[in-house]
DNA sequence: TTGTATGCGTTATCAT
DNA sequence: ATGATAACGCATACAA
């Protein structure tokens, strides 16, 4: 593979006018120029990033360290980052399976001198110290943080509000006795979920004790194991809210098992709004939340605290929620016309 | 932030002792190496991969160029190959949207320096010389290679075998009157599975142009926009064969809209067995595909050509595809009680 | 406009 | 077992 020298002694120039050339930094002779990108071209020749990143300090590229891979949640957000990124000519590299600190701080770790900034998803609590500690040398955005008192920028969604409103929703439409299939303990965002629907009960002024809880980890497995406590429950719920989609399809599949119907028998509202959602049958109210975005502005706000030199103080966003209101609920919900709605515009941009 | 210097001084040994403790390279004294360590921690320390990578010409690193990376295909990929990867230590730069064989070019240059190798994923016929120019320097893998002439490992899926059992299907299910929703030109896996629906048909004693042929680009969008063209036809198709999910979920939602029954009106047919299929109303029959598996093997061929000194003999795989048929396509299908088929395992893994 | 020379943080090859 | 030092490929301050 062809070095700078390389080309250099081929063009018939010194390496410092080669790297000219190709950082175009200061003025080179058009006809030198010329000779140094022909030589380059013949030779296959390209800078070699890890060198160009020692001497430079940057490295062009973002590291994102993520819990898992799998699902449409992950996918979206990854989507979103990569866009981003793009855009703004850098590129990602990914790390996932990292639900410990201890696997959080080894990860940024082995990137030290990969990357300009890292990217950090780690819903658990008790990552705190593990972020502090990685955040030190390089900038930091946190992705759902799971803890408010680490001095980092972060963009989150605003899980609180979203669970308020669906099951405000429910409680408008009648019901009285609903259940709540609850993400995994520790899980940031499945408490605040919890909180928000037991803070609808409470303002509603129905006691939050009375209403089942019933455990379950965001898997659709664990939305399919809660139907069996739902329904032994007495008096039977009317209504259930998952804390997240993939357990409200799981719960979707159980009830169509037993034959309960959907909505007339038990309603039903998710979380996230992933795409599968609006093609489920009954189609999935849910809570809307752009995962894309919140990949994108994650960038957004790494990227800023790596120009300004990461002396910057903290941002912290919060992205809006909104119900989508279809007919797993009952009532207002109806299925729509899925593409008509949507112009004739390329909706999947 | 520390450098190996740094640790030296603090330790009182030299540079080299420091990097011996942390290669584990030669034997080291035990008390000096735990000086070392307890300096390093101190200072966290922890070795700049940019400069290892430049002396020891090697990144840990492995770069995967896909074409996009929206909808559960790609999502599924990066899945497989990111396990495989971290499996290995081998970590992940990822850059997506690259269609066109320049783009190719580009990306890979862009990664020079910073990966031990490449998995492209171009499906687009015509990036034949792309590759050829790019497979120079690194070792390359593809994922569903468009052109069979390039020296050049791969792993692929059966394309071909998939649509042709399919049509099968519908052929012994009655049906003599099927259309397909065709992917775009010049994507190799839409003209191989429109190769297998053809051949199927032929092999059955009729004529593959009597048959409808309606052309799609793989989204969701064209299949919704297909209904209409089938529904005009006369006589009218009793079954379509979707040459992707997405598009197969686009035409199921059409019919939904205008009220044609599935499959007693018309059957319909899927590939790919994305997340979302069996959850459709009707299940969605379609070819499945182990796209884990795919991004795995990719990786593993990968690595095994760079341990090799990457000079080994081009290894061609091809995975196997088996139908599902689930509700959509009348008869034998019927939806599955989704987990408890699984037996007690997570089956998410 | 162009060339020379230094340093980036490591590993590896010699020594000792 | 440990230390000195030469690469690795490039960017850049300085000299010409």
């Amino acid at each position: 593979l062809a070095t700078i020298r390389d080309v250099a002694s081929a063009a018939g120039v010194s390496i410092a006018t080669v790297s000219r050339v190709f950082n175009r930094s200061t003025r080179v002779d058009e006809r030198t120029a010329d000779r140094v990108w022909r030589a380059a071209a013949k030779l296959d020749y390209w800078p070699n990033n890890a060198a160009r990143s020692l001497t430079t300090n940057r490295t062009q590229t973002l590291g994102v360290l993520l819990p898992d891979l799998y699902g449409e949640f992950f996918s979206e957000v990854i989507r979103g980052i990569d866009r981003a990124a793009q855009q703004q000519q850098f590129q990602v590299l990914i790390s996932s399976s990292h639900a410990h600190a201890d696997e959080v701080v080894a990860a940024a770790r082995s990137m030290r001198g990969r990357t300009d900034g890292l990217i950090i998803m780690a819903s658990d609590t008790g990552c705190s110290e593990a972020v502090g500690q990685v955040s030190r040398g390089v900038p930091v955005v946190l992705i759902n943080p799971s803890c408010k008192f680490i001095e980092c920028s972060s963009v989150g969604v605003a899980n609180f509000d979203g669970a308020f409103s669906a099951v405000q929703h429910l409680l408008r439409l009648g019901h009285r006795e609903i259940a709540i299939i609850k993400g995994p303990a520790g899980n940031i965002d499945a408490e605040e979920r919890l909180r928000g629907f037991r803070e609808a009960v409470a303002v509603a002024g129905w006691e939050p004790e009375a209403f089942l809880e019933v455990p379950g980890d965001f898997t659709e497995r664990a939305g399919y194991l809660a139907a069996e406590v739902i329904l032994q429950k007495s008096p039977r719920p009317t209504a259930v809210f998952a804390a997240n989609d993939y357990m409200a399809i799981g719960l979707l599949s159980a009830l169509h098992d037993v034959e309960i119907e959907v909505p007339q028998q038990l309603a039903v509202v998710g979380f996230d709004d992933i795409a599968m959602a609006k093609y489920l049958s009954p189609s999935l109210t849910t809570v809307h939340v752009d995962l894309h975005k919140l990949g994108e502005r994650a960038v957004q706000l790494l990227l800023a605290a790596h120009r300004s030199g990461e002396k910057e103080n903290c941002v912290r966003e919060v992205l809006a929620t909104s119900l989508v209101v279809r007919q797993s609920c009952g009532a207002a919900g109806s299925r729509e016309p899925i593409l008509l709605k949507q112009g004739g515009v390329n909706y999947f941009s």
